[in-house]
DNA sequence: CAACCTTAGGTTACCTAAACGTTAATAATC
DNA sequence: GATTATTAACGTTTAGGTAACCTAAGGTTG
């Protein structure tokens, strides 16, 4: 039997996919087998991915194909994969994606040079399929959360882990910051308390009811009461002020 | 209207400025087709190349040309290239390059020299033109940098192992040094304990969760507490103060 | 339409365990 | 042999959860 919790978390889930419909995923590394291995594991797993065998093309296709995720080889001939990066990172016309970098061990420079450069990951070769699979899933769905966040004075900062609001940044912990995350997800949406649970705690999690009241007190203690506003007997919802 | 393909063109072009065009680069070999060979392959990649045949032409060279980046043999005529390396860098009115060896396998000694003489790395021929392009690649980016004074107090000397932090300097162990120029990579972006261990430790390496810890802490008490912060659950981050 | 309940959520203080910090001793490296 | 890296053991902090109680909204009833 499906629980009430996880059938929701897959609803959510899903919804989510079906308004990017299958991600596209640009692979650029010169090197063929390679490109194969990962067109093969991606594809499987539903994604569009497009290849490309050197950084100027890659920088190309990013901007013409405006995929949600590059993975770049560091070493490449023509432009190596921290350039290509660099390019993507600095042409605003190219829609950005999230990238991550495909690395060896022991490419010392580079790898700093990568997050230097605008990465958002690595991952690290020799590369297992599951593990490439989850992680880019994960990447991809961070992307998801961030992409509907900046519509408002608040801007949820993933990758700092903080919270923006009229220019002042706001600290949050962990669960604080993932509850809002969910929120501001959907502004105006309300959402109830089993779908708090699922998405925010884990279908597994057992907490009770009143631990989603005090994380929402705490976040309006910092935000303001004015955001998360309660609709009795329903749920909570994030609205702009 | 201006074709995406153009508008690609011109950036392109612009980037290339900015990154190789800009850079010149000294080879110093007395056989005339190794200048050749490396000539060709870095000409290719927009490099400003040019040659001397010997050690003394060689700095005269460095001293009217001021390149980026001087390739030298070891095993010359006239001057060797370990003497030549001695002269630029004792020599006040050259603007000092990145300076890189090409050595013979197994010339350990003339290695070890051309460090205490004042290089920065070495290639070892035979040169396989894809490792020279992205080798030279990665002496000109680290050079750059260096030379990026971060916008904070906080300057990183690759070179030396050392920080200055207002002024002062601190001398850094080696991975010490390696975490805090991770973290410093992307002033606030929040790192992972993963990601910290794969890129500071490497892929492979097995240590365990409290080595990060303790090294975060030998950083946190030469540098003070403020720069490095912990988001518990999540990671660190490096911020300016 | 008071007075009374009922219900859902708000608030506070407190507890616990996970996550991190610290120290010192050992191992590895140079 | 000294410096640096790692580990283990223990201490500390704090995020997260809970219980107990409070309050407000709205419904019910005499």
């Amino acid at each position: 039997m499906i629980s009430a919790k996880n059938q929701f978390a897959r609803n959510f889930a899903a919804r989510l996919n079906t308004y990017n419909m299958a991600h596209s995923i640009l692979i650029v590394d010169d090197e063929q087998d390679i490109l194969e291995f990962l067109s093969y594991n991606l594809k499987k797993e539903g994604f569009n991915v497009y290849t490309a065998e050197n950084g100027e093309e890659g920088v190309q296709k990013a901007k013409d194909l405006s995929p949600s995720l590059v993975l770049l080889d560091v070493m490449m001939p023509t432009m190596d994969g921290i350039e290509a990066c660099q390019h993507i990172r600095e042409d605003q016309s190219i829609s950005q994606p999230i990238i991550a970098f495909l690395t060896s061990r022991s490419e010392d420079y580079s790898q700093i040079a990568g997050f230097e450069a605008g990465a958002d990951d690595y991952i690290a070769k020799p590369i297992r399929p599951r593990l490439l699979v989850s992680k880019v899933n994960s990447l991809l769905r961070r992307n998801e959360l961030n992409n509907t966040a900046d519509s408002s004075s608040l801007i949820i900062n993933r990758e700092k882990f903080v919270v923006e609001l009229n220019g002042e940044t706001i600290v949050l912990p962990k669960k604080e910051f993932q509850l809002l995350e969910f929120l501001v997800s959907r502004p105006g949406k309300v959402f109830n308390r089993e779908q708090i649970l699922a998405i925010v705690w884990g279908n597994d999690a057992i907490v009770g009811e009143r631990t989603i009241d005090v994380h929402i007190r705490k976040l309006r203690e910092k935000l303001g009461n004015d955001y998360i506003r309660t609709v009795k007997g329903v749920g909570y919802t994030y609205n702009e002020v």
